[in-house]
DNA sequence: ATTGGGTATTGACATGGATCAAATGGAACA
DNA sequence: TGTTCCATTTGATCCATGTCAATACCCAAT
């Protein structure tokens, strides 16, 4: 689909008012954007935030190899990323929930490295890279927080490698409870209560575990009092507890 | 002229040309800059370069919790970055060698989130991070390639996690000597003869495996006639062998 | 040359999580 | 309301890697 076509029918979709106060009322902005901003430097980011654009559940925002031009910022829905292998293995390499920023991976090669998936009927806020680039010389605070983010990013998955280096498998599963619930809570959300919005299988593949061993640890904390879950829905019940489970790791 | 005058007035002049020029003439430079700079560009690089920091072996470059406000490049020698868990277990999460740039996970905390310590005598070059930011605003190269680094580290991440994640620990090892064989390589030493800096033990803690485990599989591989190896000093006899340790996998 | 401490190799055995298999449950849809 | 297709749970068994232990090796310091 040409571009223009594809602008067009997007605005179609999304009020124009909308539009143009896309992040000067975005009620994400202090998780997506740097703090402390002028209203001026609000304004000139606005201009940043390309198209909203929507994508249902199952589909790709991006695909591994594809051109890069832009990052996302979840605007509301719930992404995985995953790299596929040459031999077709593949592995989820995160979680994205509003207000998170995804697609940096592309900025290193020209093209993504990983596929971006939406768990749920998702919106994302386009950020084309050459405009990103030029606004953050103009604007230092942007340039910082876009430092941040990617900043962020390997940190994150330093954490990840943590998690799939060292840690057992029941130690895993309770780390990965323990920060959506932190994510959420940080949203707004209830830090207790929540939906999964992804399978056993992709908990399994973003933890190193199989699906059995993901739902065998779930069936283990709610025998022990930890949580409760029943398919989907997740109700935490003793936090200390799930700390304890690798907090407290013995040798 | 007494010796220690002597001394003094030799390595001032030393250090000041050194200094001087850093980067224009530093042989790592293609793989340490960005290409295509102008002669003006890279002089004005060459004032990032605060001063060249020697590092023994064993002593920490910076550790996790110290505040950040450089980034490193690696001059000469040799390093690992390593997470400290809360519980004391840790992990190495990369070795880095001449060229490449450490240090960048400090930036979304403004404190270090790992530790990097040189494996052996190494000399790393000091990049104040204020005055990156400043310069990057000005030499759009200098931005790009920059954030390309950054970038590159994500990537580089999502493929120690499809390690940790997916391959067995076989497929580990042989990923991890071709990795190594082929940064060498770019770096104009012997891809097929080369002598490992870090122990059995770290290699495992980078692979998620127990130093046994690595052994064994060295020792299996050499068996099977894809590798010499005697203690650190490793040669590759058959490149494609390895690659089909992990590329044909089954299943 | 001798000693000592860290590093590496190798064997024997234990076990956490994978694998295989079967049953159950839910949601979408005719 | 039934049908179909996944996702999930749970049990039984297997195996890759961890664990424990003994020995060998290497280099540095004396």
């Amino acid at each position: 689909m040409p571009r223009a076509e594809f602008l067009r029918q997007q605005s179609t979709h999304l009020a124009l008012a909308e539009l143009k106060a896309a992040c000067a009322n975005c009620n994400l902005r202090e998780i997506c954007l740097p703090a402390g901003l002028t209203e001026q430097e609000l304004d000139q980011i606005d201009t940043l935030v390309d198209v909203r654009r929507k994508v249902r559940r199952g589909e790709a925002l991006y695909r591994a190899g594809e051109v890069f031009d832009a990052i996302f910022a979840v605007r509301s829905g719930f992404f995985k990323s995953r790299v596929t292998y040459e031999d077709g293995r593949d592995q989820v390499t995160g979680f994205f929930m509003g207000g998170e920023v995804i697609g940096m991976d592309g900025i290193s090669q020209g093209t993504h490295n990983c596929d971006a998936v939406a768990l749920e009927d998702s919106v994302v806020c386009s950020i084309p890279y050459a405009r990103l680039e030029d606004l953050a010389r103009e604007v230092t605070g942007l340039q910082r927080h876009f430092h941040k983010m990617m900043s962020r990013e390997i940190v994150r998955e330093s954490g990840v490698m943590m998690l799939l280096g060292v840690m057992r498998a029941e130690e895993r599963i309770a780390a990965f409870l323990l920060n959506l619930s932190q994510r959420l809570a940080a949203r707004g959300y209830s830090a207790l209560e929540f939906n999964l919005r992804m399978t056993r299988e992709e908990i399994g593949s973003y933890l190193g575990l199989k699906l059995e061993t993901v739902s065998r640890a779930f069936s283990k904390f709610h025998a022990d009092g930890l949580i409760k879950i029943d398919q989907k829905a997740v109700r935490i019940v003793d936090v200390e507890g799930l700390k304890n489970v690798y907090a407290h790791h013995v040798r």
